[in-house]
DNA sequence: AGCACGCCGACT
DNA sequence: GTCGGCGTGCTC
């Protein structure tokens, strides 16, 4: 695992490029920048490198920093110490903890994201590298060995309850953090006990990165068995019963017996006992799958695909249903035949488990999985496994863009439309697609972005220009479904109508109709439903008021997850939870009563006119627990229900060929949110929910209700008029001069100080005004004002498109005017206004 | 993160 | 007058 070249490791080196043609000696380096893991550096640090000691760009450092010892990363090598840092102000690289970490072209990436979203490359590396790469040293505190002779009772109560703490510890210490948790005032105690003698403090070195080993016992079948003891000869046949090699802990469960009778094993040369690398990885047993036989579209596609050799994006239009998945399959077989890997970006692992079981089905242990809710070791393990010169295929969410994979033949983004691949939570606010856009020419390989329903912004680059004849995206469709199966009839019903006549259910004449035959039928139906906020919440029905969190604008959850359980209330926003108040905290009344969410209305609306149909609720608060949701959609599929309820989720990566029926409850909250993408969003949705009916032999159906037949995506929907709908659109956000003929930066401000925030933010917003930086809208105080006790307001900045957002001077003009009590974050082209 | 430096309240 | 709380700032 080493690099290949340092040459490609080194991003934006000003003036002279550091190549080995010129400088052949390492020796020429004395100097060293690197990137230091330290939460409040951004900044890089350098540092000598002493004599012998090699050291690459990419390199994994121990290094001196303040009292400790820090992980750092080495970013590039230097001849000459910068202005103003002397040569006795410069400490010695400890050591080199890590080698050949990033593929070639990897460091451009980082450095690439680092300069388009305007984040310090040390926060890009946060983000990228799996947690844990690096590591510090750590303060920890051990009980020395000869107690003193004081007896404890001299102690205070502080300092006996830290040192029983310590004394119920197997290796006699504990990191001080751990400590400090254990009680109150657990500062002075310590204090107490350091200079009583009772426990020494120290810093323990930052361990290398060591991935989880095991003990592997090997046969060798060296001596006699009749020098052995029957245990010991127990214990041979078992190993041998097993193919010869077994992991000791395996091999002493299996035999009932300790590591003593296999040590003297050892001793005898009739095994080896090694410590091996132990690669943590989730395993799904699955069967094998084999490739489908395509149809002319699919097949066309393919051709198109396979042939590419370079950087080439793709966008793969394919009406739900239509066979993607097949295509991406097929397009990645033959790369992994020649020794290359494949990146599948997928929106939310959890909820595409098909997507997932089919990869791995038709791939094998050719596939990793990654994505952050791998714990830390999981992911680690999974990074170490990229690194091998094997081929892969990885799938995962918007974090696996940065998978260390050497030969990367082809990226697909998945749905690809979908909002979650724009991380907004911390900088860098990256966008998965514009990353693996530039990774893609980085690798030089070609980009395949698959929807039904494409981002305006990637059916935009697809279009021929007036400036260019040939669009930079090239445009490929599957317009029909396979099997040629026609996509379902949308049928869209007026509500107003129906009140009108009478009818003061939730469900439509025509939706009631198509309930009551579904059962008859012995088919399925998906039930969708748009619900705006949070699911149940409790209001007072005295006052009207909703029980709020003390620290965020925001009403509280209700959770009950058994009806036995104790009620508690939920911040969705800051953590919150307390238990659920009988009494109304406003006005006193007792009359608080949980308000159900969309779903739990709707489920309770079935079974009070269709008695017959059995419902599952799958919304935020059923899937909550780990595998929760592939199990109901398990349930679901084995016909243990005729309806699924559900939000949002029920838009992604569920194909049940048995569903024939969507009804979509009220269109309306969807159809009326208030960003520039409002129409957009709705329109995919809408039509990713109405593709999930008719994928099986049975046509399917699609009723969707709506107070608003007329509007103009109700309408594009009910014609499954993509392209029609894009042009408007797009025609539309011309005229208001919104992406993607502009370029948007949201500033976020937030801070614990009203005035302060609203203040700053005001100030800012006249700064950008006077300086003339594009358009500037706000500053306005966020849709959710306050969370977490941070009050928020946002600025929105619109620039033309050859005004690229980093070039902007955004040191000089807005964080020097930033007091550090409000934190301020720059979203580079956002999606989600707060 | 960890540690030093430095500024305010309760003790000798 | 000093000890010790923890707020602020720095670590090549």
């Amino acid at each position: 695992m080493r690099l290949s070249d340092s040459s490609t490791h080194t991003p934006d080196l000003p003036g002279v490029a550091e190549r080995r043609s010129l400088y052949p000696a390492a020796a020429t380096f004395p100097w060293v920048e690197a990137l230091v893991d330290c939460p409040n550096a951004t900044e890089s640090y350098i540092y000598r490198i002493p004599n012998g000691m090699a050291v690459e760009p990419g390199d994994i450092l121990s290094v001196p920093f303040g009292a400790q010892q820090m992980g750092a990363l080495a970013v590039r090598r230097l001849m000459q110490l910068p202005e103003g840092l002397s040569v006795d102000e410069v400490r010695p690289v400890e050591a080199v903890v890590g080698h050949g970490f990033f593929p070639p072209g990897y460091w451009d990436l980082l450095q690439r994201v680092a300069t388009a979203y305007c984040t310090p490359l040390m926060q890009v590396v946060r983000t990228a590298l799996p947690p844990g790469l690096l590591r510090r040293s750590q303060r920890r505190i051990r009980i020395s060995d000869p107690a003193p002779l004081a007896p404890d009772d001299t102690l205070s109560p502080v300092a006996q309850t830290l040192l029983t703490v310590l004394r119920q510890s197997a290796t006699g210490d504990y990191t001080w953090t751990y400590l400090k948790r254990q009680s109150p005032r657990a500062n002075q105690g310590l204090r107490e006990l350091i200079q009583g003698g009772w426990v020494r403090s120290y810093l323990e070195p930052p361990k290398a990165v060591r991935p989880k080993q095991r003990q592997a016992v090997t046969l060798t079948g060296a001596s006699p068995l009749s020098d052995l003891s029957p245990r010991q000869r127990e214990v041979l046949e078992v190993l041998r019963r097993q193919g010869g090699e077994l992991w000791l802990q395996d091999l002493l469960q299996r035999c009932q017996t300790s590591s003593s009778v296999v040590q003297g094993l050892e001793k005898k040369g009739s095994v080896t006992i090694q410590r091996r690398e132990v690669l943590r990885r989730e395993m799904t047993a699955t069967t094998a799958d084999q490739p489908q036989t395509l149809t002319s579209d699919q097949a066309r596609v393919l051709a198109a695909i396979a042939p590419l050799r370079h950087y080439q994006s793709i966008l793969l239009h394919g009406v739900t249903g239509s066979g993607k998945t097949e295509v991406y399959l097929q397009a990645i077989a033959p790369l992994l035949q020649a020794g290359k890997s494949a990146l599948v970006l997928v929106p939310e692992i959890g909820l595409t488990p098909q997507l997932t079981d089919r990869v791995r089905a038709r791939f094998g242990d050719r596939v990793l999985v990654y994505h952050s809710a791998l714990s830390d070791g999981e992911r680690y393990d999974t990074w170490r496994q990229m690194l091998t010169p094997q081929p892969f295929v990885v799938i995962g969410t918007r974090s696996a863009i940065f998978a260390p994979l050497h030969q990367l033949g082809l990226i697909v983004l998945d749905e690809e439309h979908d909002g979650s691949f724009k991380q907004d939570q911390p900088a860098p606010c990256y966008h998965a697609r514009t990353v693996a856009q530039w990774r893609a020419q980085i690798s030089d390989c070609p980009l395949l972005l698959g929807s039904a329903t494409p981002a305006l912004e990637s059916w935009h680059r697809a279009q021929p220009t007036d400036s260019q004849s040939v669009a930079e995206t090239l445009y490929l469709s599957l317009p029909q479904r396979i099997h040629a199966r026609p996509q379902p009839p949308i049928q869209v019903v007026d509500m107003r109508q129906e009140l009108r006549q009478g009818n003061r259910s939730i469900f439509s004449r025509s939706l009631q109709e198509a309930l009551t035959a579904l059962r008859d039928r012995r088919q399925q139906g998906l039930l969708f439903i748009h619900r705006r906020g949070h699911s149940s919440f409790l209001s007072c029905r005295a006052c009207g008021e909703a029980v709020h969190c003390p620290h965020c604008d925001i009403s509280l959850t209700y959770h009950q997850p058994t009806p036995e359980a104790t009620p508690t209330l939920r911040c969705h926003y800051c953590g919150y939870a307390q238990r659920s108040p009988s009494l109304c905290p406003t006005c006193d009344s007792p009359y608080l009563k949980p308000f159900g969410s969309g779903t739990q209305r709707v489920v309770e609306a079935v079974e009070q006119q269709f008695p017959d149909l059995r419902c599952i609720r799958f919304d935020s608060d059923t899937t909550r627990t780990k595998g929760a949701h592939r199990a109901l959609l398990e349930r679901f599929a084995q016909g243990d229900a005729e309806l699924l309820v559900g939000t949002q989720m029920l838009t992604k990566g569920i194909d049940l060929p048995q569903v024939t029926l969507v009804g979509v409850v009220a269109a309306d909250g969807l159809l009326h949110l208030s960003d520039y993408r409002a129409g957009e969003r709705a329109f995919q949705v809408l039509l990713q929910v109405a593709g999930r009916a008719g994928r099986g032999d049975e046509p399917g159906r699609v009723i969707l209700q709506t107070y608003s037949p007329a509007h103009a995506v109700v309408q594009a929907v009910q014609r499954h008029q993509y392209d029609r709908f894009a042009s408007e659109e797009l025609h539309q956000r011309q005229l208001g001069f919104y992406p993607p003929y502009c370029r948007l930066v949201l500033l976020r401000l937030s801070g614990p100080d009203a005035a302060l925030v609203k203040q700053t933010a005001t100030a800012i917003a006249e700064r950008l005004r006077t300086a003339e930086m594009g358009q500037v809208l706000g500053p306005a105080p966020a849709a959710i004002a306050r969370v977490a006790r941070r009050f928020r307001w946002q600025i929105l900045l619109k620039f033309p498109l050859d005004v690229a957002p980093h070039t902007v001077d955004w040191e000089g003009l807005v964080r020097s005017h930033c007091p550090p009590q409000v934190s301020l974050t720059l979203d580079i082209d956002p999606l989600n206004f707060w």
